[in-house]
Formats: C-alpha cells, structure tokens, sequence
DNA sequence: GCCGTTTTCGGCCCGACTGTTTTCAGTCG
C-alpha cells in the first residue's frame, strides 16, 4: 500500500498512520485505567491529526509546528520523534507493558476497557479469537461482573462482529434513511422525523443511522422500528430510545422528542461529539447544564438546582438553542469542531453553497467515451434539471481502457453539440422550452484531460484551445514518487487551456488512497494562476475531501463542484458535491460553478493571460 | 494530555439503557 522509498530515508508516517497510533495509545491507556481525560486527549489528538490539511509528521517532523487543535507540546513532540527516527517510546514502552491486540477487544460491542482489562488480568485474554474460545468454553462467567447470560452476548457480538458491514457511502446511507423515515413518519402521534449525525452533518461515509422522531407517543415510534420488516435484531427498546441493526445494514438507533421542544434534541445527536463539548462548555459558563433534553439552570455549588428550584429551559428549534447560547445558528456541516463556533459568535459563518447556487456542471461523460448514455440524452436531462450550461467532458486519447477520443472524433463530437445548441436554441425561439429547462442553456464541449506518466498533457495547444473548457487528472502511474506526481499536476494547472483539475487527489473511498502530492506546491500554483480545483460529487470520490477543499480555499483557489456523471442518473450526484463544498466551508463566490455562462466562458478566456 | 471571554492550574458534557444488583458500574452515543 505504501509507495516504496525511493532512497534510504523513509517516508514520513501519513496522517492516517500517525491517528492509527495515537487512537492506539489512547485504547491501551483506557485498559491501563489511566486517566480518562488524557485517554480521550488522544483520541481526540488522533481525530486532529486525521482531518489535517497537511502532512503532520512531515511538517513537525521538519520543525514546522502548525497549530492544530488537540495536539499540544507532549503529542506534538511524540509525533515529531516518530518522524525523525520512525519510533515513538512511549507507544513502544505501553505495547511492552499490555499486548496490542487488546485493543481489538475494544470493537465488540458491549466490551469497553473495563471488561478487556478484567479478561486480559483474570484469564490472559489477549486477542478476539482467545475471547471467543473462552466464551465458548464457558470461562467468562467465572469472572466477577460476568454472568453466563453477559458470556452469551460476547460470544453472540463476535459473531456478528465478522459480518458488520463497514461504513456505508453517503448515497446508501441516505436511501436507506429515507426508507425508514417514510416508515416511522406514518406511527401514531408523530409530528416529524428527522435525519440526525453524521447524515445530517454530511459526512462522506456514514456507520450509523441517527433517527430523531417528535413524537406525543414514543412507545409507539420505538414499537414502529423495533417491528419493521428487515430489522435484524434489536439492540435496546426503552421510552426514550431504541437500537436495531438492519439486515445486510447499520445500526440505526432511535430517538424521542417531546413535541415543541425539539431544539436541544437536534443539536444533541446532530453533533459531532466535539461540536456537543464545545456548547455544553459554554453552557456551564452562562450557568446552566446542557443535555439533549434542555438547559438545566445550576446552582451556586455548579449542580443543576433539584426539586421545586428545577428550572428547565427548552427550545423547539435549533436556532433559539444558539441564540441562547449567543451563538448564530450553525449549519450542520459545520458542525465538526473546527472553528464553527468562535466564527458564529463573532459574526464570521460562512454563506455556503447551495445546490441552486450551482448555475451548471463542468465535468460528465457520454457513451463516446465510457459513459452509458448518447450525447442527446445526457444534454436533455441536464437541461432539464433547469441548468445554464453542462460541460461534455469525455476522456482524450490516452485512456484507453476509457475509449478517450482521438482528434477526429473531437471534430466530430464538436459538429453534434454544435447541432445540438442549435436545436435547443430554435426550442427556445419557438417558446418549447421544456419542463423544468430554463431558456438559453447551452451543452459546452470540453474534455477530460489525461496527464500523462511523464507530465504532458494528452493533445497539444492547438486542440486544447477549441474547447469551450477542459479538465484534466490523473489516472494513469498513480504510484509515482511524491515528486514526479506533483509536477505532473502542476504542469496541468501552468497550462493555458486548462481550466479545472478535476478529483485532484484520485481517492477512491474505501478503495484507492490518495495520490501522494505536494498539497501547498498544488494549492499555490491554482490558487496564482487561476485554475479550478473540483470537488468531485461521484459518492465514491468525493474528491476533494472537505478538509483539503477548505485548505485550497484558505489558500485562494478556486473549487468546481460536478458530478462527473457517466448516466443521466448520475447527474443528480451533483448534491453529494455541493454537500463536501459546505463542509469546506465554500461559498458561492469559491465556486466556478456558481457563475453564470457569460461569466464562466469570460474566466476561461481570461486563462491564458494568468498563467 | 489539553487548554484559557473568570483560569498557565484545575478543570475537563451528559443521560439512557442494561445487567448484575440490593444502589451502581459499564457501555454507548
């Protein structure tokens, strides 16, 4: 997985390896028994570490000490050891002392650290399989706190723990969550059901489903789930929450709202953790308790007042919630921890994108290359979606397993959309705009640009330049060196006719990684020269990552947002693009897209000149 | 171990559910 070294230095840790370790320290601190705040700084070290924008050993390694929220001087400098000499002492000094597999004990679910450290000490009990042996064997219950029935359950969660499917993409996780909504809208006494967590936050892949149900009869919501078709098993059932696991799906867990005081409720399983900590700290300031359930006002001695000096104080919607807390309301993609907070009490949110916002899409494919559907159609179903324009990309020559066009079939593909425009156009004219299309819209040709192994581009200038727009990437020698592949891409955006890179990374979620690049090298040369960077909609891609795609626009790039449609379908993929860009914070003036045509064919006219 | 619109020291979010229990600990979100 990792590229080889091409010199006896080794690669620096990637962010994903060095949050591996540090979540790893913070388990096996958990099993110690240490102190939690310092185990939960780790973790939350790790999650920093994760999301970065840049490369954390690389940078701290070389003295660079970015500030990143969680990461202070001790983690900071385990970190820059772990770079320099490809070992930290500590984690070595921890696995000597507790085997590293106790950790994986961590992933059954009902087994925390306290039950790991009583099977590891009582049995020597080091791995999964040594667990299940000794549930199996009837082992367990002899240890205090373990009843036969707890063993039962352990032996059952490993079980079940082999085929847990993973994470699910965002485009499953939201059908799958429009299923059961439309299930649980119809229960006695439901006022609304709404769609919380990491779906609502928009996260790029969802585990679980968080369904948040107003209701004036709970026992008949948690009756509602529990009994649908296609529910596994249930988790848990009392009067104020419910847990299923699906059938070939997540976990979806449930929960109630008193009608009319939903607000405290939303922000509650909305979240993200971080988010929920951050409020409640501000909370406790003004003198009152936050949980999902309302404000608790406290007492002199920092406890909530009790008994008849109980004051409860709930909102029925998110916005009063903030406006109590003096906060202007945060959307939920922002919700992450990352600075939301601060910019909404001083006046700083962000007016993001919005898929109206988007006037066309700069990237989608026909069956000329290898999309599915005609030229025709796929111009007909984006013109139907009320559009200014769509770009025709489909890939160039090189690609072949992608049936690229040579030359010729550029001229070609030039005359149909050339025919195309004129007949919408006489449309137009004749007042038969069709439903939904907006008059005036136009099918732009560009292509896809592969850029080569060895960094030229795939045709030359003098074709380049008929384009109304081009994008280009990476698909091919995904493996170079750190080097080679970032000048490839920057030989792109220092081209005068290329006017977006598009999915600049090549992550494949839960697939391919990313393309090992020089990321302020790539967001400096965009950002001077005027090239867009796209945040690819494909469910699959999402490329940009919204950490990357709000760094590009800290360093003055330009973000494209598209669907990189290969069916009429996948036009509509456009949303999940428009989601990532709102977590990075993007606005509609960050947004190529976001332009009108006048202005759209003006900036690429302006290319050449920036570069 | 982190961090500062009371703090560079002393805090660090909160409640539901479950199970093994006679009043609470562990886990989870």
């Amino acid at each position: 997985m990792a590229p080889v070294p091409n010199d006896d230095a080794p690669d620096p840790p990637t962010n994903g390896e060095v949050a591996a370790i540090l979540h790893e320290i913070g388990d096996l601190l958990e099993v110690k028994g240490e102190n939690p705040f310092k185990t939960v700084a780790y973790h939350r070290a790790a999650d920093a570490v994760e999301r970065a924008p840049f490369d954390v050993a690389q940078a701290y390694g070389a003295g660079d000490r970015r500030p990143l929220a969680g990461v202070g001087p001790a983690i900071g400098d385990k970190i820059a050891e772990l770079a320099a000499t490809g070992r930290m002492a500590f984690h070595e000094r921890l696995r000597a002392e507790m085997p590293a597999t106790l950790v994986d004990l961590l992933a059954i679910p009902g087994v925390g650290p306290k039950t790991v450290a009583t099977v590891w000490r009582g049995l020597g009990v080091e791995t999964v399989p040594a667990l299940r042996e000794a549930a199996a064997a009837g082992r367990l219950r002899t240890l205090k706190g373990i009843s036969a029935a707890t063993e039962r359950r352990i032996l059952a969660e490993i079980d079940a723990l082999a085929s847990r499917s993973s994470r699910m993409h965002l485009d499953r996780a939201q059908a799958v969550a429009d299923g059961l909504a439309a299930r649980l809208a119809d229960a006695p006494g439901v006022v609304r059901v709404v769609q919380a967590g990491s779906l609502r936050r928009r996260r790029e892949t969802v585990g679980d489903l968080d369904l948040l149900v107003e209701t004036a009869d709970p026992d008949a919501a948690v009756a509602r789930l529990t009994s649908l078709d296609g529910v596994e098993r249930v988790l848990g059932a009392g009067h104020a929450k419910a847990a299923v696991v699906l059938r070939d799906g997540p976990q979806v867990d449930l929960m109630v709202m008193p009608p009319g005081a939903a607000g405290t409720y939303l922000v509650h399983f909305t979240g993200s953790a971080a988010h929920n900590v951050a409020l409640r700290g501000i909370a406790r300031d003004l003198g009152w308790s936050l949980s999902e359930k309302g404000f608790l006002r406290l007492g002199p001695d920092g406890e909530p007042l009790a008994g008849d000096a109980a004051e409860l104080r709930t909102f029925a919607d998110e916005a009063a919630v903030y406006a109590f807390l003096g906060l202007a309301f945060i959307p939920p993609e922002l919700r992450e921890g990352g600075g939301e907070i601060e910019a909404s009490r001083e006046g700083r949110l962000p007016s993001l994108i919005t898929l109206d916002g988007l006037r066309g899409d700069l990237h989608s494919h026909s069956d000329w290359s290898d999309g599915v559907h005609a030229i025709e159609r796929m111009a007909e179903a984006a013109r139907r979606r009320g559009h200014a324009y769509q770009v025709l990309t489909d890939h160039t020559q090189g690609l072949g397993i992608a049936r690229g066009l040579d030359p010729e079939r550029v001229e070609l593909q030039r005359s149909v959309i050339a025919g195309l425009n004129a007949q919408f156009a006489a449309e137009d004219a004749a007042g038969r705009t069709p439903p939904g299309a907006v008059p005036g819209f136009r099918l732009l040709h560009g292509c896809e640009l592969e850029i080569r192994a060895d960094a030229t581009l795939d045709y030359g200038d003098e074709l380049l330049e008929r384009f109304d727009l081009v994008v280009a990437s990476v698909h091919v020698a995904r493996r170079q060196a750190r080097d080679e592949l970032t000048r490839r891409t920057l030989a792109a955006i220092r081209s005068p006719h290329v006017d977006v890179i598009a999915h600049p990374s090549g992550r494949m979620i839960g697939g391919r990684p990313e393309l090992d690049l020089d990321w302020d090298a790539v967001f400096a040369e965009a950002a001077r020269t005027g090239t867009a960077l796209e945040v690819n909609g494909s469910p699959a891609r999402l490329d940009l990552a919204p950490e990357r795609a709000r760094r590009a626009i800290e360093a003055g790039c330009l973000l494209a947002v598209d669907s990189d449609a290969h069916r009429v379908e996948e036009l509509g993929d456009l949303r999940w693009g428009v989601d990532q860009a709102r977590r990075a914070w993007a606005e509609p003036r960050h947004v190529l897209n976001s332009r009108s045509l006048g202005e759209l064919l003006d900036w690429v006219a302006a290319k050449p000149a920036r570069v």
